[in-house]
DNA sequence: TGAAATATACCCAGTATTGGGTATGTACGT
DNA sequence: ACGTACATACCCAATACTGGGTATATTTCA
């Protein structure tokens, strides 16, 4: 008997999911979950055999759910089921620890494949992810946030709109601090052109 | 026997909403479509009783799918089925003519019951969308985009990163003319300062 | 210890964007 | 017919942002 738990916000996708494996005979839901926080407590009382993990969820989000189910409940195995098909989000729920990642635009079958793949000891990847973000040695290079902590701190003071010299008064520092923080940023990240920092600070999908 | 439509990308929820009325002696599922343009195609040669329709989707979305339906098959009555729970949204979906409106928040029974309400000639509304909202008159005065068809054509070629060089060259006009469309809309919209039309341009939730 | 990264601050330069305007032509509604 | 909105296109100006660098001091890690 499998057991499965599923944190997902969308209660009608949770509702369908539970549709689909109300009749496995060796599958069962142990709990679901709106949040991050509460899928934690269910896996602290019943630890699942298989977690089914949204990313973007209230309160906890998934890849932090994922690293802290893997320290602690490391016989717990997570499923990502997410909409985003982005490289970071594979990268950073691969690396967290999940052993299977689905998208949303498949068929709900296909979450039944990967429960069963995930609970026999082996991987389940969704078909339209490119193979080449599951490569160990591409994730190695990308496993740490590559910038700093001030950098950081002032991209999300970008994403809210302030200028340059906005942020030189805000954390006292020169303009130029800053413009040369945003030059750091900015090659790091590989961008090029005007507004494109804004974008990627507005873009970002996980403000981990 | 009640003939229902499904519009939603996310095949894995239109698969969830298959299993929940299979067993419904007086509802079938006539067609499923990801994206408007499918819809509409599947609306023109069933005219079914109910669509659910999802908001945002490739190729149309759900408030240009709605509009079309309205003005050629009346007998056809639109369930919107979103996670959008903001004003805009639910004020625009009304306005295009849908009998009802689901957060997809919410139990994933809640279809079964919108559709029969609406199939009775009914409407059927979120218990969690703001009853202020529903009200005549105060839809009338938020009816309109203040922004033109051009400018809100300029507004997503914005969001997408393209320069107002780019844009112009993508439109056929001079610089100056798509530099002209901008400050109209900062004007219009109430923003000021390097940046917000491009903040504006990728906060908007509806690319309508 | 030495190398690399980070933080701070500066130099020069180009240009996209915004802010203030001008104007003409077309479409639409009263 | 007239007023308004829209579309097109231009003028002038300021500056924030990016792109190319320079440098020193501090911290971290192997």
């Amino acid at each position: 008997m499998i057991t499965v738990a599923i944190a997902e916000d969308h209660q009608s996708l949770v509702d369908g999911i539970e549709l689909l494996l109300k009749y496995e005979d060796d599958i069962t839901i142990i709990g679901m979950a709106n949040d991050g926080e509460a899928l934690i407590d269910i896996v602290k009382k019943s630890e699942p055999d298989i977690v089914l993990m949204d990313i973007k969820m209230p309160k906890m989000d998934g890849v932090t759910a994922t690293k802290q189910i893997e320290k602690h409940y490391p016989k717990t195995n997570v499923i990502a089921f997410s909409m985003f098909d982005q490289e970071d989000a594979v990268t950073q729920m691969i690396q967290a620890g999940a052993k299977g990642y689905l998208l949303k635009n498949s068929p709900l079958e296909e979450v039944l494949n990967a429960i069963r793949a995930v609970a026999c000891g082996e991987t389940f990847f969704d078909k339209n992810i490119p193979p080449d973000l599951l490569q160990p040695n591409t994730q190695k290079t990308t496993s740490k946030s590559i910038l700093s902590k001030s950098e950081r701190e002032i991209l999300v003071l970008i994403g809210e709109g302030k200028s340059t010299s906005e942020i030189a008064a805000i954390r006292f520092t020169a303009v130029s601090t800053v413009e040369k923080h945003r030059k750091n940023m900015i090659r790091k990240l590989g961008l090029s052109g005007k507004g494109e920092l804004l974008r990627y600070a507005l873009e970002r999908k996980y403000d981990f």
